[in-house]
DNA sequence: GTTGAGCGTT
């Protein structure tokens, strides 16, 4: 039925948690209900879905009630074909709140107070909500962030799998300890621009001089002068980008108003 | 219509 994914979870106590990989992306949880199923009591079936689209991230989360039962599903059920794709069966290593769990049992809610937050290893995740966000935030070429991206993860994977035992206890507080939750990353990113405006817009101003040093390049520009001397196109843009030529001055107003009152 | 390493919701 699909009573799986309707509410939070029920009872994750004395639970043991299998984590499905490689599955579809249209696999659901009903689908590998049968399949587990049939190798033991499943009390919760979860897969972690797009906020956004709603699609699948392509893994699911099976909760057994004994541990024999998981064990049995993983041995039979890691490595079968479903929905045409091979599925890789594991007991999870990190529970709900990021916390590690033993066997891939679901202990109590103790877990949470065990602090130190053990940091597992910094890896990425969030794939699809990088690839949806990177195409709303930034309209430059896809093509090459599609590239970038794809070597990226061909250049990590490999080197993951090249040294193992290398990448132990890093640093893992500095991805970890940066307040970066899952929420966060999708809620934060609204109003930062304007610190780094106002910090170029006075950097020109204070420059100003300076920026007319490297000017000349304006001149052979690439794109097509508009109207070199049809107008005053300096004036134009020099007009918008500095509305108050005498703002930045020290002594403007001030002193007068001050000076004014008796 | 696409994707493919990974560890999760009220």
């Amino acid at each position: 039925m699909s009573h799986f994914g309707r509410t939070g979870p029920p009872d994750i106590t004395d639970t043991y948690s299998l984590l499905v990989l490689n599955i579809t992306f249209r696999t659901t949880a009903d689908d590998l209900f049968p399949y587990f199923d049939k190798y033991g009591k499943v009390v919760d079936i979860f897969i972690p879905r797009n906020r956004r689209t709603g699609d699948s991230r392509g893994f699911a989360f099976v909760r057994y009630k004994y541990a024999e039962e998981a064990q049995k599903a993983v041995d039979r059920l890691d490595g079968k074909v479903v929905d045409g794709r091979e599925i890789t069966v594991q007991f999870a290593k990190y529970g709900p709140n990021a916390e590690r769990i033993d066997k891939g049992r679901i202990s109590e809610s103790f877990s949470k107070s065990s602090y130190r937050s053990r940091s597992r290893s910094p890896r990425r995740r969030y794939r699809d909500d990088y690839r949806d966000r990177d195409y709303k935030r930034r309209s430059r070429s896809r093509s090459f962030d599609r590239h970038d991206r794809d070597r990226y993860r061909g250049r990590d994977r490999d080197y993951r799998r090249r040294s193992r035992s290398r990448s132990r206890s890093d640093s893992p507080d500095y991805y970890r300890g940066r307040g970066r939750g899952s929420y966060d990353d999708e809620h934060r990113g609204r109003s930062r621009s304007r610190s780094r405006s106002q910090s170029r817009s006075r950097s020109m101003d204070s420059a100003s001089p300076a920026r007319r040093s490297p000017t000349p390049r304006r001149s052979a520009s690439p794109h097509r002068s508009p109207s070199p001397r049809s107008g005053s196109p300096d004036r134009h843009s020099g007009d918008r980008r500095s509305p108050t030529p005498h703002g930045v001055s020290p002594a403007d107003r001030p002193a007068d108003s001050r000076s004014q009152s008796p």
